[in-house]
DNA sequence: TAGATTGTTAATCGATTAACAATC
DNA sequence: TAGATTGTTAATCGATTAACAATC
């Protein structure tokens, strides 16, 4: 098992936990693929042969454990360990972020920030340290992360992100515009919202949905 | 032609359009199918068969011209007309939103916002009129908009969206984390950031990369 | 036990890739 | 003309769906 689930599952793998979390918080205790595939919009079927790609997690006749099931769930994605990251850019996206995700609660430090605004460096951004982005090698080798969100202008995410990685950041989450040319030991994410745009104009001109790609 | 292209295909045209832009750019005039391929990580085949769904727009021996192509994508996508936007909920990612994206650029007025702040409202974030949510329907009723920007907090995000899809907007760019129930005819792009945060952490703890979805 | 529901194998469907005739 | 490259048809590959034996 494990070996290589598809993009496809890996994505729909959230989904999973999102619906988990809301049964559990209504103190539901069991679940079937069926009422999972109903919640997230999928079929039986798929539910279950995502699953079935990572192990066995539930019982003929019974369904699924909840608990069990979330927290299987968020062993695979490796959400149940600690993880740091540092904030690279710290204008308004990445201000918003700060504010907005709710990192401790799934266990992301945030254990540093970068900008180039030196009315910034030095002080701290929703309790956050704020360094100069030339001081990114020093910091981070002080201090490792395991993922730096990329939140800088577009003109400089490339060679900021090409910087990252040459100074050993496993991953990136970058929510600049850009394609990032990394190497491919890096582990990247991108949040394109200009790409996203653009879709939701395409559906919404052909006045026909798709219902996204998740993101 | 047309008829019915597939999510992929759709969401492969921002990155196609964006590629010739940069291009033309740099003053090249006219590109080939492998050319694109390479630029966007993807196979020749794979650009004219997504191509061709729409129409013909190459000539044998030649490739295609930058200046042509890029006007016929941006018709297909709609980007060419104008469109009228609205924000509901002005907190930290709305307004980096506004800051950040160039919307005036590719033709989105951004025409109201919406908050529940007292102190916001009739006050103007951006350039843009803020007013209270109670008023949605008065002011967009009086002021029609295709696309409503959802980043309200994700408590209010289900409510405040029916009411939007029940108004008569069009569509939707969903960045709260929360799944929209919405009557199939409103058209939903989602940007789900705790999702894509998972989805990263999956491939770093798996250290094998997949580069993403879009979004 | 009877009913429900899993995990998995097989069948179908759709998307990507390969190949090539047409032709600029 | 010879070389390049399209648009499209056919072949392959992979993902989703259906079916069902196993069993709680």
């Amino acid at each position: 098992m494990n070996r290589n689930a598809s993009i496809h599952t890996v994505n729909r793998l959230p989904k999973y936990l999102q619906c988990l979390n809301e049964l559990k918080s209504k103190g539901v205790e069991r679940v079937s693929s069926t009422e999972i595939a109903e919640l997230i919009g999928t079929t039986a079927s798929q539910v279950r042969q995502d699953f079935s790609v990572f192990g066995s997690y539930g019982a003929q006749g019974y369904g699924y454990n909840i608990d069990l099931l979330s927290t299987e769930l968020r062993q695979i994605m490796g959400i149940d360990r600690p993880h740091r990251v540092a904030i690279v850019g710290v204008g308004g996206i990445g201000r918003a972020l700060l504010e907005h995700m709710e990192f401790e609660k799934y266990g992301y430090s945030v254990v540093a920030g970068f900008d180039v605004d030196d009315t910034l460096i030095g002080k701290r951004v929703n309790g956050v340290q704020i360094y100069s982005v030339k001081d990114i090698a020093q910091v981070l080798d002080e201090n490792a992360v395991d993922i730096c969100i990329l939140t800088v202008s577009q003109s400089a995410a490339k060679e900021v992100a090409q910087h990252l990685a040459q100074v050993g950041v496993p991953a990136i989450w970058n929510f600049t515009n850009e394609k990032l040319d990394l190497p491919k030991e890096t582990v990247v994410q991108n949040i394109n919202f200009q790409d996203s745009l653009f879709v939701l104009t395409y559906y919404l001109e052909h006045n026909s949905n798709a219902e996204e790609t998740s993101a």
